[in-house]
RNA sequence: GGUCGGAUGGCCGAGUGGCUAGGCAGAGCUCUGCAAAAGCUCGUACAGCGGUUCGAAUCCGCUUUCGACCUCCA
């Protein structure tokens, strides 16, 4: 089932139907990670957005290849020198060790998050002969040159011959033109300050560097995402994506680097995800706003009360679209908390409740199925992510009001029942990716002595003995169980 | 400084011209031995100032303010 999706291109800035290339299939490519050091927190925002996208993508019958980079090189510093072999300095490691640390660090993340994995993750330093090969093409096409081994790409030219070199970003051409006059002097071998390196001769010290037609060297910074990208999606593909502070000059740099090329712009739909704040103020390590996905988990850091839970945390994120920024404080996190543990108690009021549901269409059939519709048409309109869980939260209003008798389950079909509930489990665990990971505690034998004592309450109950009964459910909840007394008997969680 | 994007109720956060977003918190009610949970009902909004319009949170202008990019950045 091909389910009409409009997404937000920012190359026009504009929602547009969403039409793939081939039919049936996708190609998305997104910027991932630079493995120097521990993965920051908007990224893993950004990749849980994408990975949502992926998702839903898949729901509605695509097949789809999903490309996402590990770029373990060609990063400079302020000072010249390579990031990946600063941090290998520091380190007294190996580059490659360096990377492979952060790249299993990155992984796990990813997976504590519960992301799927790319089709593809390739990393920029298994890619040199790729990037030289493309590097070689816009040479040929005229749109670069060489300086003392290393290249350069000609923005100037580029531009002369009709290229939207700042359409993507917003750019004007002509400041990017003019603004050469100023600052040519510190711009040692470029022609042009908007010129960009796609080859740079590497110094004695480098580390990392590989031959090539011009030097040893190393490639420029944003000629592994383009040289990737057509290698395993195409010269033109669907998508592409990334944090919008990639916008320029990565991605602008990316599409002059494919254009220059083979003529070809490379993605046809833009997709950039926005930031997130921490208490109203961007996050910054200079000034001590800043938050790692560790510090969130185990609530060691002054800007937080306590730790969350990796799926609290994933669904904090979810109430906030991706193109939205994102403010993080310690009052929203437990909000969220609240509200995602209302949502995974529901799931299981649906998994376990057995009403008299109606073999014949119900009453509130129509309603039901509008929800349902409802919820994948927010999904459709740019992956709206909080207009679709609000929709999940009116069914879960509905599965409460059913489960106390409010609503009589006479009122439901058994079908329609159990499109909710499929309905409630796609979203969850298919769609948002997230599962109750509250209740970390909760073995087996915490259920058995939670039974045993149960139990045995429910006898001093029987004997309207509310003294002891009271007791008991007062030192549970000195010990972080809560006790709920409901009509079909006594039900426990953690606080 | 230049370019671009925000500012929504106690807190987060959807929403682009007239119709309840949602979550959390608050008030009342129902249920209940009490409590909790849950359900129902309710209140408090659209940064400020102008303008366009029959009608503006939504369009336009200005102001204030926050953020992104311009330099590695999700």
């Amino acid at each position: 089932m091909i389910r009409e999706i409009k997404v937000f291109n920012s190359l026009k800035k504009e929602k547009e139907v969403f039409q793939p290339i081939q039919q049936g299939r996708v190609g998305m490519y997104v910027c991932g990670p630079t493995v120097y050091s521990d993965v920051h927190l908007g990224n893993c925002r950004t990749f849980v957005s994408f990975d949502i996208i992926y998702r839903y993508l898949m729901y509605c019958g695509y097949k789809v290849r999903y490309v996402r980079n590990i770029t373990d090189v060609g990063h400079l510093l302020d000072d010249g020198e390579d990031r990946m072999s600063r941090g290998a300095k520091l380190d007294q490691l190996e580059p490659m060790e360096v990377a492979q640390r952060y790249t299993i660090g990155f992984h796990d993340m990813m997976r504590i998050f519960n992301t799927k994995s790319p089709s593809i993750e390739p990393r920029a330093t298994g890619h040199i002969i790729e990037q030289v090969t493309m590097i070689q093409d816009i040479l040929d096409r005229g749109f670069a040159y060489v300086k003392d081994g290393s290249v350069y790409f000609n923005t100037p030219k580029f531009i002369e011959a009709g290229y939207p070199y700042g359409a993507l970003s917003g750019r004007v051409i002509e400041e990017l033109l003019t603004e050469s006059r100023d600052n040519l002097k510190n711009q040692d071998e470029k022609n042009h300050p908007s010129d960009f390196a796609l080859w740079i001769r590497a110094s004695e010290e480098h580390l990392m560097r590989w031959p090539s037609p011009w030097s040893v060297g190393f490639p420029g910074w944003h000629l592994e995402c383009s040289a990737m990208s057509t290698k395993y999606l195409g010269q033109e593909f669907d998508i592409h994506g990334g944090g919008n502070d990639l916008k320029f000059p990565h991605h602008e740099n990316e599409v002059a680097q494919s254009m220059g090329a083979c003529g070809k712009a490379p993605a046809h739909y833009w997709l950039h995800t926005n930031m997130l704040l921490l208490n109203g103020r961007k996050m910054s390590k200079s000034e001590g706003n800043t938050i790692s996905p560790t510090e969130l988990f185990s609530g060691n850091s002054p800007h937080i009360s306590k730790g969350f839970s990796p799926m609290t945390v994933k669904f904090f994120f979810l109430q906030a679209h991706y193109r939205s920024p994102q403010d993080i404080t310690d009052e929203a996190l437990k909000a969220a908390e609240k509200g995602f543990r209302r949502l995974m108690e529901a799931l299981r009021t649906i998994d376990q409740f057995d009403g008299q549901f109606s073999a014949e269409r119900g009453r509130r059939d129509g309603e039901i199925s509008g929800i349902i519709e409802t919820c994948l048409s927010h999904m459709d309109d740019d992956f709206n992510v909080p207009n679709a869980l609000a929709s999940v939260f009116e069914l879960v209003s509905l599965i409460n009001s059913i489960k106390d008798g409010h609503i009589p389950a006479g009122e439901i079909s058994h079908n329609s029942w159990q499109a909710l509930k499929e309905h409630l489990g796609l979203m969850t665990s298919q769609i948002f990716g997230v599962y109750n990971d509250l209740d970390e505690s909760g073995s087996k034998s915490v259920d058995r002595l939670m039974n045993l004592i149960l139990e045995l309450r429910a006898d001093v109950r029987e004997r309207k003995d509310w003294v002891a009964s009271d007791k008991i459910r007062d030192s549970l909840k000195e010990a972080g169980i809560l006790v709920k007394d409901g009509k079909e008997g006594t039900e426990w969680s953690f606080i």
